[in-house]
DNA sequence: GCGAAATTGGCACGAAAATTGCAATAAATAG
DNA sequence: GCTATTTATTGCAATTTTCGTGCCAATTTCG
């Protein structure tokens, strides 16, 4: 084979990054709270911005919607729709206000069909690590008592560690892991057992059963849904509940304003019984979630929402109200224009007018991007919205990035610090690119996050005399289609806080 | 108590995926 | 027709991080 030189010509195409585009590329990466922060200082900057009152959308703009199996080219175009239910925040039915023609009045809805629902019942998917705010997270590896005792753990890991101890169902400790992301900061259950038994789909004195299993946790009082009967699993624990003492807690308002004698009265006791029952109530924590590390509880802000419409189809929003509405000040421009006669003045003016005018539209681009990356999100993962964390499927920025036409790396900007309001929870947007575990046989394969959920419930439901080696699960997991590595079993079980099945064994034989 | 078998976890490696810094031009439009 | 100005593009490539897995020594269980 001779070789010989020859040239050739190439044409290529290829984006070139302006300052303004990196700009842009990094308004991408922000969450809303750091967008405020920007559009503040850049308004500060700047007298043709302000900033505008973060009203729902009026009807006059455009609404996006798409639905499954439209083309991608289809989905993007604007369709002007009635918003009246498109906005979870918007109980009065408001608008967009659209006072200003430079305002960026993008899009805040796309809208995607979906299948059918399955039926209620099987909405018990759910991993504890989406819970956020009540720090339902797997993370601490070291399982020592001790650590208790300290301020360094949170209530929920405290209370998720004694959980996988617990002798119940299954389906029971699920609902119980759900029930501890609820918690707040004191260990109060703030929402009520209608409402939890809705969102389960099952009956109000199921949910009341779990919720009594949950209050035999410490710390003794936690999961109580309010003062009164938090004081009362306390008492009761120890073994200090009789009669009178119910008495004095039903009347808490009146020992609040000392009256004695009607508590006197209605307890028929003397007054040091009554002094003594006192004591014994002001030694009892009123908060006992207090103790532990709350540090890491903070409240998450979605930037984006995603719910089911009427007709079944998910409809993906941007959260309006924290997205900072910018305004072009166009009545200031032509005041101030009329007075400028210096050429630096007019070159000020125009250089201002310029940069709001970018500002706005970079805005209107940013939210686009945002919605088409959720949608294309919500569109993939449709069966955990459905039904729960065991059908996530294994993602990568990739897939989303080709299905949008856009780079992998815009969506990793898009994806980053940002939060997704779910009827599952609160997800950060990453919690949905899972790697992939390879199925038996060439079938398809399993996310990650769902091969931990199979091993958290395989393990909860194991019996004391049949613990689980992580060769054992292996098996198991093997029959179920999933090809996964012992090592790999162990590495996902680390990250779920379960000890090992020799620690399980040891804790378990000596508690039953 | 002993030894074999079972089990776990540290370490390292490679592959895949995610992240991040960088920086101008052509085409369209207006004057 | 020419010139100046505006607009439109959210990517590429190098680097870093993450993740799955095999190997092997240490520990535990079991007969």
């Amino acid at each position: 084979m001779a070789l010989s030189p020859r040239i050739e010509l190439k044409i290529s195409q290829s984006l070139v990054m302006t300052p303004q585009l990196q700009q842009a590329i990094k308004l991408l990466q922000y969450s809303n709270i750091d967008l405020v922060d920007f559009v503040t200082q850049e308004i500060e900057k700047n007298p043709l911005l302000e900033l505008g009152e973060n009203d729902p959308p009026k009807s006059t703009d455009e609404n996006r919607e798409t639905s499954l199996g439209d083309s991608s080219a289809e989905r993007n175009e604007a369709k002007p729709t009635d918003t009246t239910d498109d906005y979870l925040n918007n109980p009065n039915g408001e608008n967009l206000n659209s006072e200003a023609a430079m305002d960026n009045d993008f899009n805040n809805d796309c809208v995607i069909d979906s299948v059918p629902s399955p039926p209620a019942g099987d909405s018990l998917g759910l991993s504890s690590k989406s819970m956020m705010g009540g720090g339902g997270s797997f993370d601490h590896s070291d399982f020592a008592m001790d650590l208790r005792l300290t301020k360094s753990i949170s209530l929920s890991d405290h209370l998720l560690e004694q959980l996988n101890l617990l002798a119940e169902e299954a389906n029971d400790k699920i609902i119980i892991r759900f029930l501890i992301g609820m918690l707040d900061e004191a260990g109060y259950l703030s929402e009520s057992s209608e409402l939890i038994a809705e969102r389960f789909g099952c009956a109000v004195n199921e949910i009341e059963r779990i919720i009594h299993i949950a209050q035999t946790l410490e710390p003794v009082g936690v999961f109580a849904r309010d003062l009164k009967e938090c004081l009362k699993i306390q008492l009761r624990n120890n073994d200090r509940l009789d009669p009178a003492m119910e008495i004095l807690l039903d009347n808490l308002d009146r020992l609040a304003k000392r009256d004695y004698p009607t508590l006197l009265r209605l307890c028929k006791i003397d007054t040091e019984d009554l002094k003594d029952m006192i004591e014994e109530i002001q030694a009892l924590n009123p908060r006992p979630g207090l103790a532990f590390n709350t540090s890491i509880s903070q409240t998450v802000i979605p930037d984006v929402f995603i719910r089911k419409g009427p007709s079944g189809n998910w409809i993906v929003e941007l959260n309006s109200e924290t997205l900072p509405r910018v305004l072009f000040n166009n009545r200031y421009l032509t005041e101030v224009k009329s007075h400028a006669t210096d050429k630096k003045d007019k070159e000020y003016l125009a250089e201002c007018a310029a940069s709001a005018n970018w500002l706005v539209k970079a805005l209107d681009q940013r939210a686009r991007t945002i919605l088409k990356v959720s949608s294309e999100l919500v569109k993939h993962q449709e069966n955990f919205f459905e039904k729960g964390v065991k059908y996530l499927k294994p993602l990568n920025l990739k897939t989303i990035a080709d299905a949008i036409e856009m780079h992998e790396s815009t969506v990793s900007r898009v994806t980053s610090n940002k939060f997704i309001s779910t009827n599952r929870g609160i997800f950060e947007m990453k919690y949905f690119f899972t790697t992939a575990i390879a199925a038996m046989e060439g079938g398809e394969s399993h996310s990650s996050e769902s091969v931990k959920y199979t091993i958290q419930t395989l393990i909860d439901a194991e019996k004391p005399k049949k613990i689980l080696s992580d060769d054992k699960l292996v098996n198991i997991l093997k029959l179920e289609g999933v090809d996964i590595a012992r090592r790999t079993v162990a590495k996902y079980r680390e990250a779920l806080n379960i000890p090992s099945s020799i620690q399980r064994r040891r804790i378990k034989n000596a508690a039953f």
